[in-house]
Formats: C-alpha cells, sequence, structure tokens
DNA sequence: AAATAATTGACTATTTTTCTCGGATATGTG
DNA sequence: CACATATCCGAGAAAAATAGTCAATTATTT
C-alpha cells in the first residue's frame, strides 16, 4: 500500500469536511486554515475526490464541498484510493509481472498485505472516526484556533520572513 | 507504514538467503544476479540487516553472509524496520505532535493502521514464507536463469549499450 | 602475494510528492 | 449588470525521498 501524506491529507481533508458541511457548504479555504494544508494542494485532491463521486462541488460565493454520501457510507480506503490511485503493495500492481514478466519471490507476500491494509481501512467510515472522543475534541480546538484564539504553538511557528 | 521499495528488497533478498544459506554463505554478487538488484544497493541495505543482527557478514573467498538466527525466528516487520527505521504510519512517529505539537485529527486512525500493518507482518516469518509452494517454484526458476539459463524475457530485457 | 568479498562513506541521479501560479468558469448578491 | 466568491483546470517548479553509483579500505582464504 502507499500511505504517503497525500492520502493523509486527503483523509484528514474529508474528516474535516464530514464535520463541518453538516448544514452549508465548506470551503477549502476553511479546511486549509485549519488542517493546515496548502488551498492548492487541497484543489488538487479534491478534483479527484469529486470525479470518484465522494463529494460535490457548490460554486459561487456561500458554495464549497459537501460529501455526497452519508459520512457512514464513505470508508477510509476508498478515500486514499481516489487520491493516491492504489492501495496495492506489490510492485506490479498485482500483475504479477515483477520480475522479467514472471512474478517474483515475494509476489504473493505484498498481495496478503494488500488486502490485509485494504480490509482494515475499508472497515471504517468517516463516521467511525468522527465518533472517537478524540477526534472530536481535537476538531473542536481545531475551530478555536482557526478563527483567530491561537495558542502559543501556532504564534511560535510563524517563521521570519527574510 | 512505509512500504517502499527498499523495504521490499530487503525482504525479497533475505528470502533468497535463507533459500539459499543452508550450507555455505550467500555472496551478495549472487543475490543481485538472481534477484535484479543492484549490488552497491544491497550493500547498503545489508549493513544496516547486520547492525541489527539479522545477518552475519563473512569475509574473503568463500565468503558471504548467512542469517544469524533460524529463519523460523526472523519475521517480516523487522525486517522492514531494520532497513526503513520506521514503520509507522502517523506523519509524527507516534509522538502526536503532528499539528502544532498537538495530535493531528487522524492521528488515532494511523495508530491504528500501524500496529494493523506491524501485527500482519510480525506474525510471518522468512519460513513460513519459504514453505509456501509458489515460492519455491519461483526460486528455483531464478536459480536456473541466473545461472545462464535465459528465459526469453531474459535476453528481452537487455539494454544495448550506447 | 593474489583474489575474493565484506565494509564504509560520500556523492549523484531519478522519481515522487508537494506546492505554486495563472487563468477560466459558474453563481449568488447588491 | 457588475462584482465578489469559490470551484475548476493544467502546466510547471520546488522540495523531499528514494534509489543507485563510485572509490577506497579491510579482512580472509588459497
Amino acid at each position: 500500500m502507499r500511505l504517503t501524506t497525500k492520502g493523509r491529507y486527503a483523509v484528514t481533508a474529508m474528516l474535516d469536511l464530514a464535520y463541518h458541511s453538516e448544514k452549508r457548504p465548506v470551503t477549502l479555504t476553511d479546511i486549509a486554515k485549519r488542517q493546515q494544508i496548502s488551498l492548492s494542494y487541497l484543489e488538487q485532491l479534491f478534483a479527484r475526490l469529486r470525479r470518484a463521486g465522494m463529494v460535490e462541488g457548490v460554486r459561487g460565493p456561500g458554495g464549497g464541498y459537501q460529501l455526497s454520501r452519508d459520512a457512514s457510507q464513505i470508508n477510509i480506503a476508498e478515500i486514499i484510493i481516489a487520491v493516491d490511485e492504489t492501495i496495492d503493495s506489490t510492485r506490479c500492481g498485482g500483475k504479477a509481472n515483477c520480475q522479467n514478466n514472471q512474478p517474483c519471490l515475494t509476489h504473493d507476500l505484498w498481495l496478503g498485505l494488500s488486502e490485509q491494509i485494504r480490509d482494515y481501512l475499508a472497515s471504517i467510515s468517516l463516521q467511525d472516526v468522527l465518533q472517537r472522543k478524540n477526534v472530536r475534541l481535537i476538531a473542536e480546538r481545531q475551530d478555536k484556533q482557526a478563527s483567530g484564539v491561537q495558542g502559543i504553538d501556532m504564534l511560535l511557528r510563524q517563521e521570519t520572513p527574510i
């Protein structure tokens, strides 16, 4: 499986969206602020999420993104697949042509692992994660920080421009 | 978890070693040929595997590497950890300081995944993999190819130097 | 002595990931 | 309508990680 920060960003953004989009669409600008992900990068990720049918974009003022399904119907694995294309551990993408068009020594091993990871992540929905106490606490903290009440860490983190 | 080709190479090489080192040490040159991994890269990987106490180097003619424990006592997870340093899915390496010294939204999620992957890979020993029918067949094929009886694919693959 | 093979470290190339920029398109509001 | 807001889109640049190379040293066997 390819678990890069790309996939992590996507899951984080989707969680943020699920948490905030009960009523109105959420703008990427807001998500960018709260989760500290660059806006342009978020745009790229959401383009894929939209093509995968997981979110819908609403243009114009008051617009933003919203989940196109209930948070209980979106699992973590599909989010990662949507942005990362593959969730495969094998080198060949399951085609078993890793070594000179023949499977390599470890082919089956990685195949088993892929399955393991996919099953695990597919068994967890956005809602499952949101229901965790810790997650709700963190989300509340982020809301406060993003709205201006910055913690000391936030301030420390700002680098002095040259 | 960081599952890169680096970790895959290491596991593949260790399997090759386990399969061939019943009697005498196995040279990296041989492993490089059979598994098509660059010799210098293997040297780097085995330096780490040796420091982790999983293999022993024997210098001089007739030398090479051999497992320092029985193949049943070496699991896949520790091989990957030895070369990749971490098997962690979290961004912060489990330190929970992902966002301004505080845990990010998805921290616990990645932590759970890491555990899942580690447990799975730790439950599989080198010997387990070697006992699989497929793996033995592939290993035999590689022995033939590396000893000169090259298949058509092998030949096709050789690039003409400029 | 000569050949073999591990050992080491610094360095380069390649690929992937991450991010930026500039603009286009759609939509709600005054 | 004009204007602001926000999505949408594609080409690339910058940064980071990965993968691989090179050159030299050390230990060991024959």
